[in-house]
RNA sequence: GGCGGAUUAGUGUAGAGGCCUAGCACGCGACCCUCUCACGGUUGAGACUCGGGUUCGAAUCCCGGAUCCGCUACCA
């Protein structure tokens, strides 16, 4: 079992846009097939044809694809255990499903939502096991006639595990060590709706695994308690020898507060909860993306990886192949992690920086298109080896670049305050004249004119150079003063002191 | 309510009986750099959920309380 090719598998449910903790669960699947020089598939599990929602399909596999998590095999790449569409599988559950019937470890009920209802409503703590399923309407308690007739006339049914009581059960899992539950406490759980011939997630997910080879399960939280149940599917099926290992993670919860992470703090609180734009096909509702908030997929993946596991190292940063190298079950953590987004944009902000002045000026050049400006590669290149350093979001460069293009059509109100001086117009006529006699106007020359200039009239160098900043910028911030006029030019400086003067009193 | 899981600074975490005067990172504060905003560097405040044990010694092991999370569907 151990010697076994690692196989995993990412199974989402197309219910929509992928939560941002569904992507973490499949990165982790990924890292640690990866790390073990295994395969990962995806597979869609919908098994409830209520919630399918169009479009989630191919959503995630977009996701994905961006992300730089790559299957080995699934919907949308095929492979040697096709369908990976659980819809597409009727027939192969159906099989397994009688085969549980014949052996005694499942049975049919006819119980009606309804009467399932009124069961809950007349007995506290209702659930549906060896000890309430006497009263129930099915094959355990009917006529193996009725149970026939009832059948043939087409009436509804659905196919319930028969869970013996009293007995321990244990779960080996990864990150929790050994779990033992009692039996007493499962239900006679639906196995089978016979409404739309397609078996339930607890079913459906043991007979795939076990057909497609998955030796390690790797799933939220939230699957926890009914793993007892899956470990006794497999032993109904004569499977337990190869039943793969769990490993349940821990969850996402929401930045503040108590719960879980939801869409709703996402919006609350300004983050994406999903890594790509999704539009709502019944309501409408357009959902940002990381992607579409400007998030590399690098600084995600390492955000994400660093939540709720980490290496066991002093440090942040991990190229995707670390992450693969360092991941182990042993480092991740059991408690729910709240979702840092704050982190993951500092996460950003490192990757951003990191990239070279070319791959920066890559994202540049259509920022500039956007906004009607004319600019060469070179040009565009040096600006943003100039302001790369304040950047969290590619969006952000042409905040701190748009006075190298356009004049400011604001004087920002603070700098005002706290850089401008009752002897600034003065001073800044004066340094108009001094500019307009410079033939070189290079950084290093301006620079060393005007310094001089400055210092033998005595001025203080910060309000000479804040009052000119904020003339030519627009607010007291950007890059070194005279890199700044060497690209503008002499003419366009001094057009702009000008033009300043004459609004700033 | 029942069952299960969890609990180190505001947040993510390191720590697997003495190495802990509890480390790192984000965030926050200060200083340095500097014409400004950033970057960078240095630095400060800030935590072992509580109570019992076990032990020469516990953040680390055991028991109990508290709190939080999950499950408790013909959803996954």
């Amino acid at each position: 079992m151990t010697d076994k090719k690692v196989r995993v598998r990412f199974a989402p449910s197309p219910t929509g846009a992928l939560h941002i903790g569904g992507v973490r669960t499949a990165l982790y699947n990924y890292l640690f097939a990866k790390r073990h020089g295994g395969e990962i598939l995806l597979r869609i599990e919908d098994t409830d044809s209520n919630r399918f929602v169009p479009g989630a399909e191919d959503y995630i596999i977009e996701s994905f694809k961006w992300l730089g998590i790559k299957f080995d095999e699934g919907v949308g790449i095929g492979g040697p255990h096709a369908p990976y569409r659980q819809s597409e599988r009727r027939e192969i559950y159906k099989k397994y499903v009688n085969q549980l019937l014949e052996s005694g470890h499942a049975y049919i009920a006819f119980d009606t939502p309804e009467e399932l209802e009124a069961m809950r409503q007349a007995t506290p703590n209702f659930q549906y096991d060896a000890h309430t399923r006497t009263q129930g309407k099915n094959s355990l308690t009917l006529s193996k006639e009725e149970v026939e007739q009832r059948i043939a006339a087409g009436e509804k049914y659905v196919v319930r595990a028969k869970i013996e009581p009293n007995e321990d059960i244990e779960v080996n899992d990864l990150v929790r060590g050994k779990v033992v539950i009692n039996s007493n406490i499962l239900d006679d759980k639906v196995l089978y709706k016979a409404a739309d011939e397609l078996p339930t997630y607890h079913l459906a997910n043991i007979v795939d695994d076990h057909l497609m080879e998955i030796t390690h399960v790797i799933r939220g939280e939230e699957w926890l308690p009914s793993a007892p149940l899956h470990v006794l599917l497999y032993r109904y099926f004569g499977w337990a020898d190869t039943m793969p290992q769990f490993a349940h993670l821990p969850l996402l919860l929401k930045p503040e507060g108590n719960g879980k992470l939801s869409k709703r703090d996402g919006d609350r609180l300004g983050f994406p909860v999903f890594p790509l734009r999704w539009v709502d096909p019944k309501t409408g509702d357009v959902s940002t993306g990381y992607r579409e908030e400007g998030y590399l997929p690098e600084a995600l993946v390492n955000f994400l990886a660093l939540l709720g596991w980490n290496p066991g190292l002093d440090r942040d940063i991990f190229t995707f192949q670390e992450l693969i190298d360092l991941f182990s079950f042993e480092h991740v953590s059991k408690a729910g992690a709240r979702f840092a987004y704050e982190k993951a944009k500092w996460y950003n902000h490192e990757y951003l920086i990191n990239k070279t002045d070319e791959e920066v000026t890559e994202l540049f050049m259509p920022i500039l298109a956007e906004h009607n400006v004319q600019c060469d590669t070179e040009k565009a290149k040096y600006i943003v080896s100039l302001v790369k350093g304040r950047l969290n979001f590619a969006k952000d460069l042409w905040n701190e670049t748009s006075f190298f293009f356009e004049r400011p059509t604001a004087y920002d109100e603070k700098s005002i305050k706290k850089r401008w001086k009752p002897e600034s117009p003065e001073i800044l006529n004066g340094l108009c004249d001094i500019l307009d006699r410079i033939s070189d106007f290079s950084s290093a020359n301006t620079e060393a004119i005007v310094m001089k200039w400055i210092e033998d009239n005595g001025y203080n160098t910060g309000t000479v150079m804040n009052s000119f900043r904020i003339t030519v910028v627009g607010a007291a911030k950007g890059p070194h003063m005279f890199d700044i006029t060497a690209i503008l030019g002499k003419e366009e400086t001094i057009s702009r002191v000008k033009a300043a003067l004459e609004v700033i009193k």
